[in-house]
DNA sequence: GTTTTAAAATACCGATCGGTATATTTGCAT
DNA sequence: ATGCAAATATACCGATCGGTATTTTAAAAC
């Protein structure tokens, strides 16, 4: 019980859903309180301040979601079926949330991009470690001979990875896959074009 | 004066950019008194809560918008190019942003889609009349022989456009469009592949 | 020019906010 | 068992929140 690794690690693990589906601004100290059952006391002994505890919830939710995008791309033997695994892992986001409330990145993106520096800084590097990730595949796939070598990586890679947050966010919103699947097709096909 | 529509019409006006950067739920009536330089008791003689000056305020930013896509729509004389005017409009966002904040779709949907089912529904409703129009776009482009007549236009449309949200959201967190012109170019790409 | 009425300004409300100071508890070292 | 220090709980702070009741102001009706 005094294991103040473990608090903080409970803290940051009850409060992730909620900031990410109220938002930061929204999430409260007492609803921190109410949800972790601990107190204010226990809060602010292990985190500086609110902003703290968002900060430490997002770079947990960001962990995650590298982590088992990592995975995927690790799991699948080629660039085109890495792709596939990258499409159908955003595709599982709304029934199979690994954080409940959407996407982290992208709820944060908005929410940070005015108000917190800090939070936005974070949002942009996680942004291109993603495009980096997918263009680092691309550019394997092209030397093993998987995809086409005249492929424009950067502008498929960018162009690739903004249609899926796109398609998300628009899923997201509208609390059903159906556009994600429409659009998943037919980023099949554009991957089907690249590859050999 | 004393006319209630023309302080509606100021309200509104002045408190969006307010609720576009910083969110609906983080801006305060007193935000609002300050930047329209009314006081408490205009606001609530000519809305019902705060809720309805945002609703106000979405609604009004939702008709600028979609006026200026039907605009550009019209003014382009074939289907490719209607799709191209659009790209571009989407490209000035940043550098000549209709709202001050970014997209206010892609702002409220992530804001709303927990927290205000109202103002959620609202943002469904404009996304899905922004899709319909590019399909008409696409389907009358078929059948004036622009566009080729085997293209599967609601994958193409609802690519299209979450392509262009999932852009602009990266380009407005990035605080920069580098990534917005990426996706442009090839966007254009797919549009003449389409093309006749 | 006075009256009337609606719009806008002011004053005030309880609730909640993030944060801090203090008290209490807990586990460990002795 | 006891004292110590760290971790957690409690009590409290001023500020601000959204909202309401009341007063003042100003334009229109007569």
């Amino acid at each position: 019980m005094r294991n103040p690794e473990l608090t903080k690690k409970l803290i940051v693990e009850k409060a992730m859903p909620l900031f990410n589906q109220k938002g930061y601004r929204a999430t409260s100290l007492s609803d921190i309180t109410k949800v972790t059952g601990m107190t204010k006391g226990a809060i602010y002994g292990n985190f500086e301040n609110k902003d703290a505890v968002a900060e430490a919830t997002f770079e947990s939710a960001v962990e995650i979601i590298t982590e088992e995008i990592r995975q995927r791309i690790k799991s699948a033997p080629t660039a085109p079926l890495k792709l596939h695994a990258i499409l159908n892992y955003y595709g599982e986001y709304l029934h199979n949330p690994p954080v409940q409330g959407g996407c982290p990145v992208i709820n944060t993106a908005i929410e940070a991009d005015d108000n917190y520096p800090l939070l936005r800084t974070k949002v942009v590097r996680i942004m291109t470690l993603i495009k980096d990730s997918l263009k680092k595949v691309m550019y394997r796939g092209i030397k093993e001979g998987q995809l086409k070598s005249d492929v424009n990586v950067e502008e498929f890679a960018t162009t690739f990875y903004s249609t899926i947050l796109g398609a998300t966010l628009i899923s997201q919103v509208e609390g059903d896959n159906e556009t994600y699947q429409t659009v998943k097709s037919k980023m099949k096909k554009l991957i089907e074009e690249i590859t050999i």
